[in-house]
DNA sequence: CTGAAAGCGCTAACAG
DNA sequence: CTGTTAGCGCTTTCAG
């Protein structure tokens, strides 16, 4: 139905090779003159020809699109705000070149290499993909590059290039900031469903290291399920930390509801803080200090790498791990005399 | 390099016509013995062989993937979460039946029938694209099936369908209750930037309406510019609206922001009502009473129809325009003495 | 049951 | 300068 180079080509009377060259060519060793070029473009708009980019895909290999994978997508509106930043971060550097961002609907797992692969995609970002060996190796066979967003780089050779922050490093800063204000009893808490999250993994490890070095050898570890409210038995525990650093913004911020509900003081009784620190930590009563990770920024840098890796640059891209800061707002306080009653 | 169907065939000692029909044939007319596809698969998968989809969608000439359309995509972070549903409520109908869902680079001004019609999307959803005539036109020789979201739909015949809300009858709720409430001087607020978003617009019609149907000929209509802080003249004048009825969430926020600011007291000195009502309402101090729409349903219903239109359902879809509810919260109240020494 | 062959629309050698 | 031609990888008639 749609018209083609083809009956452009006819209508003109010219050779399809011309029409090509006029219409989309890039210049090498086909010439038109001035006067056939502008009369194939005549014709080529009275016949509403438009070129099917799949023939063209389908020639040059080449979609101009790139593939973001992460979980739940299809509820972004109840997650944290780092899949906002995620997706802004990642789609500038893309849309100024010109390149599509396409959502898979699922995470490949049945078929990685098959989806991965099958050309419709330049390259993908995959958000916080688990790290196991075996789809490690599946990857490396990918035909196409492919950055992983928020999961620490592994220590083996990949040719896949990670983009994180200084999951460790921002707990530190974190500790410190609590034990300089006098805590000692500092626990550290996450949901039990995210127990695998690469994210997580890294900061409890980074915690407990942390804590091991002012020779805390076994903090708390909350691993938590909301839905069985563990907070009133810990709240009325004898040996009850004085301040919880949380692995995320929104475990912070349920944490801060339950202390609300239960009048537990934040943060005179109790300390908290939590990590991405985006504008959520302002709307929660109170305003939730934590680690800041610049979530755009690597979100950028993914996608900037990625786009490089496309165009096939010669300096191979070496994965990169953001710092992290603190940013302090109105949830942490030295402890109280109340909890200095039962010290660690 | 990567393997074809070809390389499968000569492998395998069989047609490449077998080969096709055991790995994708969708059954028809060519047949093949059980033994026979066994081999061919086993061939097939000790060969690494991964289907091309880009040769397949040239060749059935589909994608399965579906453009959404809307602007500043790059800057969702600072946006209203209205953006969020919307994605949520346009992925998941999509990704239960297997589509892609592409965001594209840019709105396409120049060449919209181009980028639309080049064969990579098999539908798209538009958000709140300008109402020119011109556009109609073009869109209604749009070769894919195109919907718009959170447009009002024209009194036109038009290919395109519409999904958007109640405006005019959502802001008749706010306009009701104020003055309900006992207001009589109540402002409709906007930025100027916003002028030609079809939202805005009607809503700003129906605000007019509205009043003049209670015999209030010309209420004062906000057309802001946040820059040039506008709230200080404002909040001094003399006929000074004891309500602002404001045409989105954020305008709101903003206000609210501005009279803590200034010491004004909302709800008591002022009342205030915004428009989508989502959990950015319970955020701001004081939470917001605002103007519901069922952005994550419009957007699901969005979705839906353009699947069916892509799949040629034969009932032709209508537009829709979902209903809107007043959500109260504490942003509201009666007009305090103070306002009704000016009284409109 | 099986294979040969004709394209989908476009690009790029290559020969004139 | 210009046109012919051979595919990109896959699907699908159609004749055996």
């Amino acid at each position: 139905m749609p018209i083609t180079i083809r009956e452009v080509a006819k209508e003109a009377g010219v050779s399809i090779a011309a029409v090509s060259k006029v219409l989309h060519g890039r210049g090498s060793n086909v010439r038109v003159s001035q006067e056939r070029a502008d009369h194939i473009r005549r014709i080529a708009t009275s016949l509403n020809y438009r070129p099917n980019a799949l023939a063209r895909n389908l020639r040059s290999s080449r979609t101009h699109t790139v593939g973001l994978i992460f979980e739940n997508f299809w509820n972004i509106s109840d997650g944290p705000l780092y899949y906002l930043h995620l997706l802004d971060g990642v789609a500038s550097p893309l849309f100024n070149n010109h390149y599509r961002l396409t959502i898979l609907p699922e995470m490949p797992q049945r078929d990685i290499l098959g989806t991965l692969g099958d050309g419709q995609l330049e390259g993908v970002i995959w958000c916080k993909f688990l790290e196991h060996e075996s789809i490690r190796n599946i990857l490396n066979e990918c035909p196409i590059p492919v950055v992983a967003m928020s999961t620490p780089a592994p220590h083996e050779e990949s040719r896949v290039v990670y983009v994180s922050c200084e999951n460790a490093a921002g707990i530190e800063l974190a500790v410190e900031h609590l034990w300089n204000l006098g805590h000692r009893n500092i626990a550290f808490l996450h949901e039990v469903q995210e127990s695998d999250t690469p994210d997580l993994v890294a900061r409890r490890d980074g915690f407990l290291q942390s804590m091991a070095r002012r020779g805390m050898v076994h903090p708390q570890v909350l691993s938590w399920e909301w839905h069985f409210e563990p907070f009133h038995d810990w709240r009325n525990s004898k040996d009850r930390a004085t301040a919880v650093i949380c692995w995320s913004e929104r475990s912070a911020g349920k944490l801060l509801e339950q202390a609300q509900q239960a009048n537990l003081d934040v943060p005179n009784e109790l300390s908290v803080i939590g990590f991405d620190s985006t504008q959520y930590c302002e709307t929660t009563t109170p305003r939730l200090s934590a680690v800041r990770q610049p979530i755009f920024e690597m979100a950028r840098h993914a996608s900037e790498t990625l786009l490089s890796m496309i165009r096939g640059d010669h300096r191979s891209p070496r994965s990169f791990s953001f710092p992290c800061s603190l940013e302090l707002r109105n949830s942490t306080a030295p402890p109280s005399s109340m909890s200095r009653i039962y010290p660690s």
